[in-house]
RNA sequence: GGAGAGGUGGCCGAGUGGUCGAAGGCGCUCCCCUGCUAAGGGAGUAAGGGGUUUAUAGCCUCUUCGAGGGUUCGAAUCCCUCCCUCUCCGCCA
């Protein structure tokens, strides 16, 4: 949610810098829709401060034993008057929270300009890629050889997009979560366990809804709630509502959990393998900042997901997206892309997004300000870090070997319970 | 699922339909006193929206006592529905 002050103060401001992102925002329209408001809240307040003040001098004359019919009576048509102002303010006001709901974060200035993810800045290239001098698998061929992937089972069990891990796989893809949490625990983060299953008031805090509903599982019985499609959305909702002590900031989380996304409107994208599913797990790091260091915090969880990669060995590259790329909450977001031997290019392994006050603001998520001694609210940062399914399927290209097997990073042997390289078994 | 109790400010906790945004306490801020510390005394201290304004200062005003409806001139207080917490019972990984 952008700053409502902002907004009807210099809409046409904020519509130019929404226009760097591809959102056309009528500055005109929205400023008639708010003078219109001004106009009946102020008539709306003056009924009731008038009704208010009524209501108490009955008070006091039924206090003081004075006969109270006759000022009642002097209040009969006031009433219907308010109920009448009242209920037109609450649609204008209701037509304008809709626009604003809808309307994306400002961009940072900094932003890359662009329309689309082909305008995307490649800040730095890191890592080397592997030398593969024989007849490249990708992730499905190699993980089916080595009887550790299994698309078909998924699909029956449920459907497309769902896959069955199994072996040493399996236990990469947890070893490859564990080696991920316990790199940021070293560093200072709490590990934090949330629930997989949020309500709508969640959802409309971290920006999912109203708009995007449709990207979600949503579950109707026996409650009305919805499968996170991120870790994102339980983890910053723990501040909402909050007013968060100074001293305690920054709040750094790390949480794995799996991701539930309905991937609507990506039919016929990435339809082979685990690039894309309806289920994923991801590793996902939140920092709840001081304003003034939030491009600080920002900066530092692009270090700890390159860190990951880093550890793991994995080429990446890390792009700074553009105004046509950049999601609805995010000021600004840096997007980690790992290489994929089969495709021969670098895909999105991570995304870290600083959204500033934006999910702040829907939510209510404060930290009282010591000079001033008033709440301010907090901004708030989500990254990956990174996600597993995709570090599975990078690891798994990266480190094939001729014969068909895989070898395990060195920093995931120990969590290999010791074994070295996966090869199909018996 | 059954029975009961309860949701009030940063926290705890009072509150008979009217002068209650709300006693008291804790915490916090400022001041005083005490030759350090501890203790003591005084004052202040909820949030959000709108208007005015250069202003996140002041002033005016509205809203908010779990959420949403209702009764009433007027609701923290009465009625209805829902949510959540706690205790006991049942069920259960």
């Amino acid at each position: 949610m952008l700053d409502p002050r902002v907004l009807r103060n210099d809409p046409e401001a904020v519509a130019r810098q929404l226009a760097r992102r591809g959102f056309v925002f009528d500055a005109d329209a929205y400023r008639d829709l708010d003078t219109r408001r001004k106009t009946l809240q102020t008539r709306a307040e003056e009924l009731q401060a008038e009704r208010n003040q009524r209501s108490k001098s009955i008070g006091k004359a039924k206090a003081a034993g004075e006969d109270i019919e006759p000022l009642k009576a002097a209040v009969a048509g006031l009433g219907e008057q308010l109920e009448a102002a009242k209920a037109e303010l609450e649609a204008v006001q209701a037509e304008q929270d809709a626009v604003r709901e809808g309307l994306p974060n400002l961009p940072d200035p900094a932003m890359p300009e662009g329309h689309d993810e082909a305008d995307n800045v490649v800040l730095r290239e890191v890592g080397d890629r592997p030398h593969l001098d024989f007849e490249i698998k990708d992730h499905v061929a190699i993980g089916e050889h080595l009887a550790g992937l299994d698309g078909a089972a998924g699909a029956k069990i449920t459907g497309a997009r769902f896959t069955v891990l199994s072996g040493a796989v399996a236990r990469l893809h947890r070893a490859l979560i564990t080696y991920m949490i316990d790199a940021h625990v070293d560093v200072g983060y709490t590990e934090l366990n949330v629930p997989y299953i949020v309500n709508a008031d969640s959802l409309y805090g971290t920006g999912q809804l109203p708009k995007f509903g449709d990207d979600l599982f949503r579950l109707t019985e026996p409650a009305d709630y919805y499968l996170i499609p991120t870790a994102e959305v339980p983890v910053t909702n723990m501040v909402r509502d909050e007013i968060v002590a100074p001293e305690r900031l920054p709040l750094r989380y790390v949480a794995h959990t799996p991701c539930f996304r309905a991937e609507a409107g990506a039919a016929g994208r990435d339809v082979r393998g685990m690039i894309r599913q309806h289920q994923f797990e991801k590793v996902e790091l939140i920092n709840i900042a001081h304003p003034d260091e939030s491009d600080a915090c920002h900066e530092a969880m692009v270090a700890r997901a390159e860190a990951v990669l880093a550890g793991l060995g994995l080429a990446y590259r890390v792009v700074d997206l553009c105004g046509g790329d950049i999601g609805f909450a995010a000021a600004r977001t840096y997007d980690l892309e790992v290489w994929l031997p089969s495709q021969n290019t670098y895909r999105e392994i991570s995304s870290i997004s600083n959204t500033r006050d934006f999910q702040a603001r829907r939510m209510g998520a404060r930290y009282r300000d010591p000079e001033s001694g008033k709440p301010r609210l907090l901004h708030t940062l989500n990254g990956s870090g990174v996600a597993a399914g995709r570090a599975l399927v990078a690891v798994l290209e990266n480190y094939q070997q001729a014969d068909g097997t895989v070898r395990v990073p060195d920093v995931l042997v120990p969590y290999m319970g010791g074994l070295e390289v996966i090869a199909a078994p018996g």
